[in-house]
DNA sequence: GATTTATCTGAACAACCGTTCCAAACCAAG
DNA sequence: CTTGGTTTGGAACGGTTGTTCAGATAAATC
């Protein structure tokens, strides 16, 4: 027999992706074989040659779909202040991030994963995206609202600090995702010797 | 023939854990072969059997010794006042794992390749070196010199934070280790709510 | 209903995987 | 110089890898 039943071009294809994104973000890019792949998705390994050219690009597409919906989501108002800037970009990183753990685990974990090319694409992406934060931190020294000895060092600072939530906050727990979001907040407000508001 | 040169054994051993320390860390576990390995060191892949039971077992090793390596290092006098407390951790942390950068990466990637009896063992050994900081944490809280709204949170969020310095820290750029010690100090002190000192 | 086109199966490919084992080669002790 | 133990080379094991492809099947078109 080949084909079990029917055509299911634009069901297989978003199925791939997804089994993908699963499966590597749990065990790993290089330990996950096409097989297992297409196993998840119930169809044979060769199948999956008509949706991608090969195991890296499915990869690629992954991580550069996640951080194409990352720069489409931030969004910064730079009429507004720079502290409301800021309050809404730790917010919306920590909300962003924790709806999709998978992909940003990706992200960071399977980047040496990457061929040169790849490398550099997301890695564009990834920089543009610290842009957005960076040029808020600006904003803030400029107007003497944020008193931060390096406005880059301080944008990696805060998104490894944001992003590390990923790796032990669930929902359900001890805490509720919006009460992180004031704690982290509240961290972040302070890292950037900012004194409006209350402590 | 067989052997080359000599007996080795003193010397075969610690090039093998060297050799997979560096391999692990730039192309991953998963990724990266015992012939690979072996190549590295200069001699045939079953040879390796001679010094781990197996691959995994390496990873392991590695992983464990870098835990106890770092919990052996940081020393942690609690005479002494939180703030100074603090500091000595901050700055600890940041040159300790700078030292060491493929032993960090490995021991923060390779968590999902370890069978679950070696994952929690290195868990637990992960957990005490975050209590170390969080105590002193709580130290702060207790004499009112911190102001912190949840210390595990806390810790976690300084973790996170001094560990991504290895993502982009580089000896001989723009700033010292000394200067990106000092930064990050400064950072975490007004993050915890400390009022002493300059800002 | 016949023909075309898209999709999938199942087998095959060469290469590589972790691991085992025996004989060969070496060093050190007697 | 011989013996004994350690270390290694090299081949072999069964299994898996990413990828290709001819042929089979189903859906879409006429």
């Amino acid at each position: 027999m080949a084909r079990t039943t029917g055509s299911h071009s634009d069901i297989t294809g978003p199925r791939i992706r997804a089994a993908a994104l699963t499966l590597f973000a749990r065990y790993g890019f290089a330990a996950v074989s096409m097989r297992q792949i297409a196993k998840e998705v119930g169809v044979q390994a060769g199948a999956l040659y008509n949706y991608t050219p090969d195991k890296q690009s499915l990869l690629v597409e992954l991580m550069r779909d996640h951080m194409v919906e990352l720069l489409a989501a931030v969004q910064d108002d730079d009429r507004a202040a720079p502290v409301v800037r800021l309050e809404r970009f730790v917010r919306f990183h920590i909300g962003f991030h924790h709806e999709r753990p998978d992909a940003v685990f990706i992200a960071y974990m399977e980047l040496r994963n990457l061929e040169p090319e790849n490398f550099a694409e997301i890695e564009t992406l990834r920089r543009r995206y610290e842009g957005v934060l960076e040029r808020i931190l600006d904003a803030g020294m400029a107007r003497g609202d944020f008193a931060v000895a390096d406005a880059k060092v301080t944008t990696w600072a805060v998104i490894a600090m944001l992003t590390g939530v990923n790796t032990w906050f669930r929902s359900g727990g001890r805490l509720s995702l919006d009460r992180v979001q004031d704690q982290y907040w509240q961290m972040v407000r302070r890292m950037v010797g900012s004194v409006g508001g209350s402590v």
